[in-house]
DNA sequence: CCCTTACTTCGACGTCTGTCGATACACCGG
DNA sequence: CCGGTGTATCGACAGACGTCGAAGTAAGGG
């Protein structure tokens, strides 16, 4: 599958924030755009997911090992299943290290995010 | 169209955020935490309501009446389903005067899942 | 009053989504 | 090569979701 490389503190910077949509507050989004945010929020719409989530941004390093975070109450296949899906909305990033998984947040992409609910216009 | 006579600036100042829940770097997220926030992000998380959302949030005054922003390319009791939804995650309320209906952002709950996303450990 | 305009609620329908157990794949130690 | 452990995929299914047209409610104007 997917093949991430460098593995770095999530600590941001200005100017890390990829510019992909502008704040809600300066104008209508474009059907595109809608559908790209979409994508990423629908990822963090779920409870688990969002657990999953919280569990990798906390760990040291912002990554975790599939093992170290999979303790959300549903079965393993679910779990799987869930980072999959923050994996392809480009939340998460995941790379494998002999025998485990590990997981990191993106963070550019979690910056647009807060970026476009920023009200101070 | 409508006449919607501004109200006020949905500016923030420090201290308008409702803390809700801290930022995800900060610790995992407990399962009532996990699903109060899911509730917000699912709110946005479809491309028909971060339409309407942005097109409220753009408006002057952050207010706007449903006959301002009910082209989004679905059926009025579609988009009358999405402002319920988006009114029922309390990122936007509503409110009549006379015939018509006018939305606003609610900037501290908006706030607070910006501050939740900020990756700034 | 009744009619028109603005919006909401209702009922129905097809699709998407979260969940599981079973199974397949990847790596490691012997 | 073989058995064991860590992850991913598959197939199935119930429930949630987005959508619509039709019908209901609210306000204003003749």
């Amino acid at each position: 599958m997917s093949k991430s490389e460098a593995v770095e503190l999530p600590v941001l910077r200005d100017g890390d924030v990829v510019p992909c949509c502008p704040p809600i507050t300066a104008g209508e989004l474009s059907q595109a755009d809608a559908e790209k945010m979409a994508v990423m929020f629908k990822a963090l719409s779920d409870p688990v997911r969002l657990r999953l989530f919280s569990k990798v941004a906390s760990h040291p390093g912002g990554e975790a090992c599939v093992c170290d975070i999979a303790d959300v109450g549903v079965s393993q296949p679910t779990v799987s299943h869930h980072l999959k899906k923050l994996r392809e909305a480009g939340l998460l990033t995941s790379e494998r290290r002999g025998t485990w998984v590990y997981y990191q947040v993106a963070p550019s992409v979690v910056a647009a995010m807060a970026a476009m609910l920023d009200l101070r216009g």
